[in-house]
DNA sequence: GTCTATATACTGATAGAC
DNA sequence: GTCTATCAGTATATAGAC
């Protein structure tokens, strides 16, 4: 017999992940306590240990699920792409910064708590992370063989467009002056034109 | 009769800042114990307390430290430059590079462990930041006025460069394949005119 | 699955001898 | 200024009743 979805169980889990974002974005995730984190859930301490096995290994499925999910909807924001390589690169920018205004708290944990993960998780995580790096190189790449573009290096210029366009975690809020096209617009005229005229 | 330079009691100080900068940067201030950083000075717990007063005001310390520097030494680089917008806000560039590379452990800490100090504490650390934002934003004023360049907003331009040109110190390392002349000339370069041709 | 209770270790900070 | 010793509180994690 199937499990009922939306069980007990199964919410408890939903509410134990996204109390863990909020705090650990708030406060970091070593000065984030299990006794924390279960008070927010509403749950004793000890109750946590029927949802996840250690502290550790929920920070790296916080993690791990935020990459897979960003690579594979970066793959799909590419395929639905022209194939001209500025459409592509335009493509790829869009996605990033609707996808780092609209998952700040995940964005912030996967950048910023990989020194809390043991050798073996950040390898993993940062194996995942090259990956997303290569999409960007090899977008540049493509524009550069084309013709259309030209850096004085490719890996990084990438570093500084991921660290350009990564930065709208840091201060946005929805409630803010700039609607998010005005956002994704700024960022790519950034990138592609900077800013002299 | 002045104190004696470099006596033993100022050295222990200054060991302390060396190795509480080390340990910050790589474990973040919560995971780092008294413990360890007195193991990494030498000392014994207890004997840290001749020279900080809490664990927090060690940090607010290294923080407010920083802070006085980068806004001095960017007040001295803007004085030096030439008159003109672009050269001004070439020189703003240069110097945050420059000095994002040499002290990237400090300045590491200052934009990721704001989350650590109490509420005062960060609210002057807060106000600091805002300073050098402040200078970024009034050259790229000036400019939009002299019409060499043109920003859909001040604000968000000036968070997205400092992003960009922060980003430096998570890869940087001393061995790597640029020199600094390089890193800076590259990251000026994006700033200004982008990667399109 | 959640609870109470607890094991074991570590935390920042302090007191007082030298 | 550094040491030994320790306080009081908190950390992650576990055991067993319900």
């Amino acid at each position: 017999m199937a499990r009922i979805t939306g069980s007990n169980g199964e919410r408890t889990a939903l509410a134990i992940r996204h109390a863990a974002l909020r705090l650990i974005h708030r406060h970091g995730f070593a000065a984030m306590s299990l006794r924390d984190l279960a008070a927010e859930v509403g749950i004793r301490p000890g109750s946590l240990y029927n949802h996840i096995a250690t502290k550790q290994s929920l920070l790296f499925d916080l993690m791990h699920e935020h990459m897979t999910t960003l690579l594979a909807e970066t793959d799909a924001a590419l395929a639905a792409a022209g194939p001209a390589p500025l459409d592509r690169l335009r493509s790829f920018i869009a996605h990033h910064v609707l996808y780092h205004l609209e998952r700040k708290r995940e964005v912030y944990i996967a950048n910023f708590e990989l020194r809390a993960l043991d050798a073996a998780n950040a390898a993993r995580i940062l194996a995942m992370r090259h990956d997303y790096e290569a999409r960007l190189i090899g977008l540049l790449e493509e524009g550069a063989a084309a013709g259309v573009l030209a850096t004085a290096d490719m890996r990084v210029t990438a570093y500084a467009m991921l660290a350009m366009l990564t930065g709208v975690c840091t201060w946005y809020k929805p409630s803010g002056r700039l609607d998010r096209a005005a956002i994704v617009a700024l960022h790519t005229d950034l990138a592609l034109d900077g800013i002299r005229r």
